[in-house]
DNA sequence: CAGTAATCGAGACGGTACGTCCCGTCTTTAT
DNA sequence: ATAAAGACGGGACGTACCGTCTCGATTACTG
């Protein structure tokens, strides 16, 4: 069962370089945030990264995937320990809406959100990475109802798709900044559904 | 109306072919409904509207702008006149989620708004294709409230993206389909939220 | 019959650059000469014809066709009118040992000789292209028998391999250079030859 | 004799394995035989030999060189004892004929020849292996022209291009079969030139 | 008999040319 | 002036092969 990860024998042949890999993804990221998906060339990306286009399609079969291995580097988002449950939501989604801003995640993921109905594989790979960024709003609210601050019988996933769906359309969709008040505003709203619901 | 477009004289030369134009942005539709965004390419859109790719360019600067056009004939959203504000908005909301399901919009959409980032022109032309589909909730919201059964001093804004945002992240990123139980709940949990929000 | 070929309409849209096709051609030659085979790139090619690789594939389908274009365009060799048959002999295949000495063929024909084996449409195009370097041959041959200075019965197509051979497998095989001298010394054994087995 | 070679200590580490090597020389000449000089991979040549391409590359600096030591193991010409010149000559020409059209030779030697031109180190390989091939010609007309079937005087190098030229260049440049015929047909007219030179 | 040194198979690596594809423009003739 | 046809410059993509390198595993000689 895990016997088949253990290298028994260790793999032959030369090892692939980590420090390639690493270099390759780092170069892959910084070029997105600096000329965007489309000027992001594989070729340059080889060169920055000190690395050859072979070493690069040895690895991932295309560019779409290399740009999502490069992503799914990014930092998970880190719920705060204290606070009430909206503070805690809301600190949780002003990290999303910073990364998203700030960083070239916002322009690339449209792109691989529009290649994914076309690519069953960059589809198993994507999946993945857009749900650990929401799991922790799912932490928060179980922990809410635990504490009893949050009714329980709250549809877990229905509430996580309440609280990011607002942000992310009005980023992505809408080409809007999101601020804290807005993100407040949107927690706020969810909390006070959430609770009328239960209460109804 | 059509006498503020038409100068003194008309243009001289031959006129353009509405048919041509027509034919164009339908067969626009077609391959990336049938090939996605990148494999729609204008050389096979030309050739399904028996046009040429000259008259493609002479109408639209670049494929993005081209895409939008076809995309702008789409039906808007049409609010029902009767039942109480949460039957409104559901049934406008599903009319949406259901384009977006079944038409090729819902593939194009994310590579469009990819493609904003970079290109100004392109975001001007999209910003009221997106608000257009938006505005018939802001309409519902402001005769509910007129009627008194949201209170007043709601964020019309806010609203429509705490309406339209779950439903768009859930299809677009999350890639799971939207059915009316889900688009009820979304509903239903706004709402409650308005209502909470004003309460307290 | 020579209906087919006469442009009844001439053909529809852009008409092909003879501009285009004669810099490619001309680049290639160039350099090849300078660079040789291997490091003669379409790329480059095409940068100094001030074309574009797309332009070039679209009338060679690989490189080595292109190769054979350029070459097929190299100039026939010229029959001195005057002299006795060995004299003519001498003149016209000191023209080919120059040219195969002096420009790129000497460095390509064993490569596209090579290739043809493994590419009939090669074999095909290359075919004449040789042939008509050997030409002239047969026709000194056939005037000297014609004016008595040679005997009848001679089989010209041997005495062409009889004639070409040695200096062509001297210049590609051998690789040496083959001079004036040599050439006498190859002209007269073969005519001697010739007159000694019509004597026998 | 081979102790000349073998230093006063051997040399140490494992020594190369000779099997390795004949399976790789094997391997080349099938390959080259199958697929033609450039689909000859050295990845697949290894593949075949169940050797590594390192294994390769410590033995033979390019493939060009790999090759060139493939074809050196292929067997001498063998001049007959007996009979006239004409007949041993052509005897032996025979041969040379077969194993160009029977073996990958004649398909390769014109790649090697092209790849010298711009190789010094490939030309000094490659000109013992075309002059050994050449050698029995020389010793038969020696030979003849001691028994006084030739005349003496006779430029042993011009004749030994004389004889092998005609035969070279039908096969590789025009792409034809030669046959016994032809190569009577040439050695009796070259014989006869080098005779009627000699009478003048 | 343990140590050392070169070889072996495997396969990753940098580099580079190839040939394909598509975009947006330009140049024809025909309407 | 516009239309269809299709060539054009430009440039990214993904593939293939070369010759080098880095592994762990052999295999002989050597102290």
């Amino acid at each position: 069962m895990n016997a088949a990860q253990q290298p028994a024998s260790r793999a032959r042949g030369r090892p692939r370089s980590q420090a390639s890999e690493d270099a390759i993804l780092d170069a892959t990221l910084e070029l997105l945030s600096d000329c965007g998906y489309r000027d992001a060339t594989v070729e340059a990306i080889a060169l920055r990264a000190g690395a050859s286009k072979s070493t690069i399609y040895r690895r991932w079969p295309t560019k779409e995937n290399l740009v999502i291995a490069a992503f799914a580097r990014s930092p998970l988002l880190h719920a705060p320990a204290r606070g009430d449950v909206c503070a805690q939501l809301s600190a949780t989604i002003e990290q999303f809406a910073r990364y998203m801003q700030e960083t070239p995640l916002g322009a690339v993921l449209p792109v691989l959100v529009a290649e994914r109905g076309r690519n069953p594989a960059l589809d198993q790979a994507l999946q993945p990475l857009v749900r650990q960024r929401r799991e922790p709003l799912g932490e928060i609210l179980t922990a809410a109802i635990a504490r009893g601050e949050l009714p329980a019988g709250i549809d877990i996933e229905l509430a996580q798709d309440l609280l990011m769906g607002p942000v992310l359309q009005r980023i992505m969709v809408m080409g809007k900044r999101v601020d804290r008040p807005f993100i407040d505003a949107v927690v706020s709203n969810v909390c006070g559904g959430l609770r009328a619901a239960a209460g109804s």
